[in-house]
DNA sequence: GAGGCCAGGACACTCAGTGTCATCAGCTAC
DNA sequence: GTAGCTGATGACACTGAGTGTCCTGGCCTC
C-alpha cells in the first residue's frame, strides 16, 4: 500500500503498472491481487475501519435520539482517527481527485457505507423510508465535510466543520 | 447500445465481451470503442440528456425561488421523459444492480450531475457552501426517488415520489 | 475524375485480472 | 528428526478491456 502510494504521487496512478508496485514492495503482481482485488482498492482498505467506527459512534448515541443524530453521532470516533492522518489524507484526495476511476470507487465505499448506517438505523426501530433518507443525509454531510477538511490546514477541524456542514444542510432543508 | 442491452440482460454483464456486442451490431471491438468510451457507459449514454433536462427545468424556477426549490424544479423535464421509459429502467436497473462497476459508474453519473446543478445555483447567485448541500440534497432526494418509481409500477408515479422523498427529508433533516 | 475527408476495419500491443500448479517454510505428531 | 499438513508466495499461461496506427472505401466538392 505504501509502494503504491508513493508511486501514484510521483508518477501517476494511470501511468503505474501493478508490476511496479509489485517490485517495489518486493513481491510479485499475483500476490498483490490476493491482498487487494483491484488496483484502486490498495487507495481504500481504510473504509472497513470507516464503518466499524460509524457504527460504534452510533451504538452510543441515546435510544430516543433522532434518526439523523444517531447518524452524526457515528462522526465522533471517525473524526477521532482522521486528526492524525490529515497529511496521508491530502496526498491521497489528490491523487483521487486526478482519476475518475478512482473517485468511482470513493463514491461506492459511501454508499456502502450509507447502506450499513441505513442497517443499523433499522435496527434501532427507524422505519425504511425514514432510515435511507437520514444515512443519505449524514452521507452527504460527511463527503461535503471531508473535501473542506482536506481543503484547509487545520487537522482537528474536522468534527467543527461536520457540525458546519450539518447546520448548512438544515437551512436549506428547511421549508 | 441495443445489443449491449440484450446480451447484458441474457447473459450477465460480465459475461458479455465488447467482441460479442460489437459482432451482434455488425460492427468490430475497435468500433465499438469509438461510439462508447467504455464497456459500462453503453448504459448510461442517456446521462447528458438527464443533465441537460434538469438544467432546463431550473432555468425555469422564480429567480427568487429557494435554493432547494430551484433545484427540484429540474425534475420536472425529467418525470415527463421517464413515464414512457419505465419498462426500459426496471430492465437497466437490473442489470446495474447486479454489477458493482456498474454502480460505481451510476454514481459517478449523480455526482457529475450533482456538480452540474451546483453551478446552476451559483449562476443563480447562491452562495457556494450552501449551493453544494442544496445540490446534493437533491441528488439524494432523485437517487432514492429513483429506486423507488423502478420498484413499483406505476410508470407516471416519479413525480408523485420526487415530492414525497423530499418531504421525507426535510422531516428528517428538521431539527 | 482528381483530390480530400471521414467512418470503419485490420491488427498488433499493453495491462488488469484470474486459474492452476509448484515450492517452501513453519508447525504438529509420533 | 522425519513424515505429513497447511498456508503463503512464486511461476506461468491465459482472457478480455482498451489503445495506437495504418489502411480502405464511400462520399462530397470543384
Amino acid at each position: 500500500m505504501n509502494a503504491a502510494i508513493v508511486l501514484f504521487d510521483e508518477q501517476g496512478y494511470e501511468e503505474t503498472t501493478i508490476a511496479q508496485i509489485a517490485e517495489a514492495a518486493g513481491l510479485t503482481k499475483r500476490t498483490f491481487f490476493r491482498y487487494f482485488s483491484d488496483k484502486r482498492e490498495v487507495l481504500f482498505s481504510g473504509s472497513e475501519e470507516l464503518e466499524h467506527r460509524w457504527l460504534e459512534g452510533m451504538a452510543k448515541a441515546p435510544v430516543d435520539a433522532a434518526p439523523l443524530s444517531a447518524v452524526m453521532a457515528g462522526v465522533d470516533p471517525v473524526a477521532e482517527i482522521f486528526v492524525e492522518r490529515h497529511a496521508f489524507a491530502r496526498v491521497r484526495s489528490r491523487i483521487i481527485a486526478a482519476n475518475p476511476e478512482l473517485q468511482e470507487r470513493e463514491l461506492i465505499k459511501l454508499q456502502r457505507l450509507a447502506e450499513a448506517i441505513k442497517v443499523a438505523l433499522r435496527d434501532r426501530g427507524v422505519e425504511s423510508n425514514q432510515a435511507i433518507l437520514a444515512a443519505e443525509a449524514g452521507i452527504t454531510v460527511f463527503h461535503v465535510t471531508f473535501a473542506r477538511w482536506v481543503a484547509q490546514d487545520d487537522a482537528t477541524a474536522f468534527r467543527r466543520l461536520t457540525d458546519e456542514s450539518l447546520n448548512e444542510l438544515r437551512s436549506v432543508t428547511a421549508a
